[in-house]
DNA sequence: CATAAGTGGATGAATTTCTTCCGGTTCGCC
DNA sequence: GGCGAACCGGAAGAAATTCATCCACTTATG
């Protein structure tokens, strides 16, 4: 999507751009991705023809949020790996940073309940593509060293991250989620 | 609300209202507090007539459904302290309960993001106090036994069962919670 | 079986949301 | 600094959604 128009955007604009996809995510994470378009402007601080200009349809809209979560998720997935001397602190500091950046995405962050032709996007796949890799590798390398339970699948622990981040942010959500990383300790 | 009217209500106007109620509550956990009431109308199998002639307006829908949400809760709670000979045992079935038959409610089951005029419902203050009393005992007693973390709060434990009830059911939802009860316990 | 209670869904009003369009502003290059 | 192209905001009409009533018809109950 928008591959070669990206470099020609004006200064200004390119980060009109950003605030929208940044806003969009967290409007979709907290009422979902029926919010009005009018919203997602004034959230970017922006006006609804920036908007439309930029992001024709909502399913436009949606594809650039989504492929920002995933590049976002590759790389923070990749920063753990290195970056943390064993597997299991590694998903450790993974996960704290998915829910601290509330990198959600409609249901489950796996595009379930996205319109079909948003998720037949191709970019979009492959995007999706590489970050299951990074985080499947994160998962089975802490279950080899035997931290990580076995009986717990990569979507599962999807799901519930998705849980977590879905809705306003509570207080609580701290403790919930050093629970459950207790829950899925071995 | 309703006290007296409840008991002339005619058999097949009783059923139907039950069936609001049930079909109100699955849509507001799934899809938020402003599901159309056609919407809800449709679920219930009913007219929206026959929806506004029983609840006359949305808070009083709300009202109804938190109400129930509130007694279930209550009781589900008496009969598992009641049935299982320790409490952390007592814990974990009223937990499983809870989510089993999806009592959620708005953001967390205590009332927030409630419409201020649903909120200061005395009938549902005092149902919502009775359930945290029969809640909060449990809890305590789970702590004492020494099988539940110190350092967990009732709130935390509702927040976090709303947030698993929310949305449609996944069939992740099982494992989270089994995780989640091994890492409350202690 | 009489009748009061209950029902469904069509309908017009009210509200929300979409999307375009254009006068005015800002960036970036000379 | 000045100029043109790119960009911006938001007003406004169209379209879609939702509300809430009303009444001809059905059903439980004594």
């Amino acid at each position: 999507m928008t591959g070669t128009s990206m470099k020609t955007l004006r200064a200004d604009a390119r980060r009109n751009r950003e605030q929208i996809v940044e806003a969009a995510r967290l409007l979709f994470v907290e009422r979902g991705p029926d919010v009005p378009m009018e919203e997602v402007a004034r959230a970017a601080g922006v006006g609804v023809g920036t908007l439309y200009r930029r992001f024709p349809d909502r399913g436009e809209l949606l594809t650039a949020v989504a492929l920002d979560v995933f590049e976002r998720l590759s790389a923070m997935a990749g920063e753990a790996a290195a970056g943390e001397p064993d597997a299991w602190t590694a998903l450790q500091r993974f996960l704290k940073g998915w829910a601290e950046f509330r990198l959600g995405l409609l249901q489950d962050a796996l595009c379930a309940g996205m319109p079909a032709a948003v998720a037949a996007n191709k970019d979009l796949q492959r995007a999706r593509e590489t970050w299951l890799e990074q985080f499947e590798g994160l998962i089975t390398a802490a279950q080899a060293e035997g931290a990580l339970r076995e009986d717990v699948t990569l979507t599962e622990i999807a799901v519930f991250m998705n849980m977590l981040i879905r809705g306003e942010p509570t207080p609580a959500d701290e403790m919930i989620l050093h629970v459950m990383l207790d829950g899925l300790h071995r």
